[in-house]
DNA sequence: CTTCGTATTGTTATCGATCACATACTTATA
DNA sequence: TATAAGTATGTGATCGATAACAATACGAAG
């Protein structure tokens, strides 16, 4: 073939109201009506429009829509640039809801940090055309008012953060769970490894561990601080094992619990004999781990999908709200990594 | 305050083209003009126009221009909808080399199989103003070939297919390395666990191995088909382990890898002692597993940003194209998963 | 049989930019 | 200095949709 992709664009050239209006024998603006509600058109011709769509293939240019009504149908989605630990099932669930909506999601990556950043969200945000943007990553609340004037924006996990300060059911309750199961294998002394602080879920998971430890009434190990990566989880376990009375970990997502895993055997500590672990996410491979992780199951897609709700809900504050997903499907799933608490006094047997 | 943010956007309206040029005294098309190229308006004129354009902080109608022009300055990229596999690095990299390009991303699920799926395509590309898309799943011929009616496609990997075609460098090369290095420690018989064929990398992963067997004079003990998954990599694993001179397995990605290991230990094998297991991708958590996994590092971003060049040199013809970068960094990552060759004779210790 | 109200449809303006062409203004050349 | 050629700018049309308003059709009430 001697055409391009580009050049053979040209018979395909999308057919516009008019041609419709043409062909179904009525006025362009009928047609527009029935996209809008075609009950307010008479069946007669309600028929017509439509099989002359059907027959010349139409479908609506957006840019000329957008033009018109001002309302874009396109919305902003705000990931972690370099970090890897970004869950994008999060991102599968919120673009899906966004499609079934008529919405369209743009990715973009939020990177650097301070003024830097700041400037970027500007940027962002007064070129394009969004009619509302969802921020996968935190924003420092300067940043966020600043944007909130232009558009509504929807930070993943806030609204999470919120119902847990009303004491009602949110992301983080599951550290509930995890610590009653660790008090229930004999566990007197926890940690806690917490993810950065920035992130609602960081925050959340570290506030119901906190609560719930003294609820449980055992003993907090302490908290050590650490980013989402392995690499952190490893030098914050190794640090929290200096306490030799500290006999579980339970560790903010799964891969901080592997780099723990893998910083107690390096210590010579056996998992779960000496220090049980317990993650959070269940990624797909922590059922393979050696031992498998005992970590949280959680409903991703519908996670990203609620956060998306709330976004659409704010975009349109007439219309009918689209039903927003329950709480968040979460279950604690028990594997090899959490047992129960050793009988001794643990001494360490390796190089420290 | 009572204002929501959508009313108190209001103020916010932006400039348009005739307001700048009532403001500088000149016509919109001047205006414009400036815009497209600004050497060739007079130095005076066009300094007139920066002025009144930065009192009004002016910033183009992006909708108002793509109706005009018919350039949209989106592209689409399709990613695995239901798939946790995918590498969200890639579509990071492709993302940031839109956007230094000027255009937008847009990141559509692409899910279902069959009829369906090519049905659910035609209407994203039907309805959707896009400009070019990349795909990250594997499309079938047929459907690729309608779809590039429409738009340039480009699917991520099929270039390096191609490559490899042509005996050149590709995404598949490391595989030589690591059935080179397999053969260094002594193994005479090596398998390996292969990714879904309809997958370019997988099938260059495959192919490569095939060729690097034969080339380094060992046995292929075995091909086992696998999703991405971690347990299908388990399935795998355990089918291959039947053959008891097998000593070393190559799978297609660190998710299979950890499959095989987990089933190594389940038939009471020891890694690296009786098997060693190789991975591809070096997943950030890959060096703190126990075994730490010997994996080949990728550099995702780049990979993304490669893919994402070729699209752009298909979008403008003639337009000089930015460079595209050198082949993909890739080094092997020794760890302990893969050591000598056992010298006696293997037997399942375990349940089999 | 008129009159009126409502349901349906048509006509024209509008969104904010670019394109095509006309016109005014420079500059170079004879 | 006159004229041609080239450069810079302005005017009106255009992209494809929706909005606002006008006009018509239809049926019920007077």
């Amino acid at each position: 073939m001697t055409k391009t992709p580009a050049e053979s664009q040209q018979p395909a050239r999308a057919a516009t109201i008019y041609e419709v209006a043409r062909l179904a024998g009525v006025s362009h603006q009928t047609v527009s009506r029935y996209m809008a509600d075609r009950s307010k058109l008479r069946a007669a011709t309600s028929e017509k429009v439509e099989r002359a769509m059907a027959e010349l293939k139409y479908s609506p240019n957006l840019t000329a829509r957008s033009l018109r009504t001002k309302a874009t149908y396109r919305l902003l989605a705000l990931v972690p640039g370099a970090s890897p630990y970004f869950p994008s099932r999060m991102l599968n669930g919120a673009a899906a809801t966004a499609q079934a909506a008529g919405y369209q999601l743009d990715v973009v990556a939020l990177e650097g940090t301070g003024p830097e950043r700041t400037a970027r969200l500007r940027r962002i945000l007064d070129g394009g055309p969004f009619a509302g943007a969802l921020s996968f990553v935190p924003i420092s609340s300067t940043d966020l008012l600043q944007a909130q004037e232009r558009i509504p924006v929807v930070v993943a996990g806030e609204y999470d953060d919120k119902m847990r300060g009303q004491g009602r059911i949110s992301d983080g309750s599951a550290a509930q769970t995890i610590v009653a199961h660790l008090a229930g294998l004999g566990h007197r002394r926890i940690a806690h490894i917490a993810g950065p602080q920035e992130w609602p879920a960081a925050r959340n998971r570290l506030a119901v561990y906190r609560q719930a430890v003294g609820h449980a009434g055992i003993e907090d190990g302490g908290v050590a601080d650490a980013d989402w990566s392995s690499a952190s989880g490893y030098t914050a376990a190794r640090a929290l094992m200096a306490d030799t009375s500290i006999t579980a970990i339970f560790a903010a997502n799964d891969q901080l619990a592997i780099g723990a895993m893998r910083a107690l055997h390096d210590l010579g500590l056996n998992v779960p004999a000496d220090v049980s672990v317990v993650g959070w996410d269940d990624h797909p491979e922590s059922a393979f781990l050696v031992p498998s992780l005992t970590t949280v199951q959680m409903d991703l897609e519908a996670q990203g999908s609620s956060t998306m709700h709330q976004l659409l809900a704010a975009l349109t504050p007439g219309a009918p709200v689209p039903p927003e997903p329950g709480p968040t499907a979460m279950r604690l799933v028990l594997r090899e990594s959490s047992g129960p608490a050793p009988s001794g006094r643990r001494q360490t047997r390796l190089n420290p």
